[in-house]
DNA sequence: GCCGATACTGAGCGAGCGCTTAGCAAGCCG
DNA sequence: CGGCTTGCTAAGCGCTCGCTCAGTATCGGC
């Protein structure tokens, strides 16, 4: 991971899906402006700066400022979801699977804080239809995570009470890792997956 | 807490030291909308309409819109805080005080998580001095969580690798809950504080 | 060398924003 | 009862927003 590119606004190679150049340069600029100010307090003026074009270029490449976060949204949750879905098919034992889920997907919530703000918390600022869209991916999450902890209380390597609410507890304390993450405070992204890790095999009861 | 409040927007009596009637009536109609549409997507106007009166009503109470969130953070921030000494002064052991300040803080989050989304998530919007001194209102809560854990650590009632990590986890689990919880849902605000009590108990090791 | 396609800019439109101002109705005080 | 204060409205100012459009520079194909 470049230095550059973790206090500019994301993973390494990341966007590399996005082309031509001038999007892809649009759309990072947008992810960067969208994570600090939210989408609403971004002005497509901002973001067209940030890329070093002038506002109506943003128009070539996006139909909306909407289409902008429709788009940072999509990948994103598909990135996500990829996370888990890698952790919840590994090899390994119930409890392997679900420290190895929790901790590289909150790898990616701190690592990538820009690109997960932006993901986690301006959903309610896109339109009806992509919203569901985004909604739908979002149940996906859920539902490979939820898978892994009903394979450990199956096999009796969890002791759960309710699998509904763990699941939704767990995820949810991924998620928040992009509200308080900072790279200037006292933790790595290596060291909050590890600690995350151990916090979520005790709340599932594990061995 | 009655049905008009719970669904409007907060708790019982909520807002009581807010006046005159006028003045509060404009600050619960803007904790509603900048709950559903956030700070930056509020218009004045829409404010002003939903408290039943002319745009330019609210400058006779408020100097500016972002007093108004000013008002409504600090608020709500004193009544976090409060709702955490209590359960942290509280008679008992540490098992006992930080199942109760993690049960009645979600409850509150998820019960009034109109006035919790504001004034959790519409931080950034405040400008540099107004959030200087919300953010020291947040680290005195932090503080009431770190107490009764090490508490518990000393005590030797828990089992913590990392203190401020697990502090710093705990609050953001409670907090997350005025993310995602809907009144709608599957879970009473009461449910989730005792599904949530149990779950911070595990991750700080509670015999 | 010419042509159309592509990627961009400068200027600016209509709309809606936060906020202000002038004026008015109602209540209290002498 | 007259004058002052209080709480509000109608109208609108100045500004910035998302977005558009006419015009231009560049470039590959023939």
């Amino acid at each position: 991971m470049s230095t550059a590119e973790e206090t500019a606004g994301g993973e390494p190679q990341a966007w590399g899906e996005v082309t031509p150049d001038a999007a892809r340069r649009l759309l990072i600029a947008a992810v960067e402006a969208f994570a600090e100010r939210g989408y609403h307090a971004t002005t497509t003026r901002d973001i067209a700066g940030r890329a070093g074009m002038s506002p109506a270029a943003l128009y070539i490449h996006y139909k909306t400022k909407e289409e902008l976060l429709h788009r940072i949204s999509r990948i994103g949750h598909e990135k996500a979801l990829d996370i888990l879905r890698t952790a919840a098919r590994r090899e390994g034992d119930a409890t392997q699977r679900l420290a190895d889920a929790v901790s590289s997907f909150v790898r990616w919530h701190a690592g990538g804080r820009t690109t997960a703000r932006v993901v986690q918390y301006e959903l309610d600022s896109l339109g009806p239809e992509t919203r569901a869209e985004i909604v739908a991916l979002r149940r996906r999450c859920d539902a490979e995570v939820r898978g892994i902890i009903e394979d450990g209380v199956a096999a009796g390597e969890f002791d759960v009470l309710d699998v509904k609410g763990t699941t939704l507890a767990v995820l949810s304390l991924c998620i928040d890792v992009a509200r308080w993450f900072s790279i200037d405070g006292p933790w790595t992204p290596d060291e909050v997956g590890a600690l995350y890790a151990d916090l979520v095999l005790r709340m599932v009861g594990a061995k």
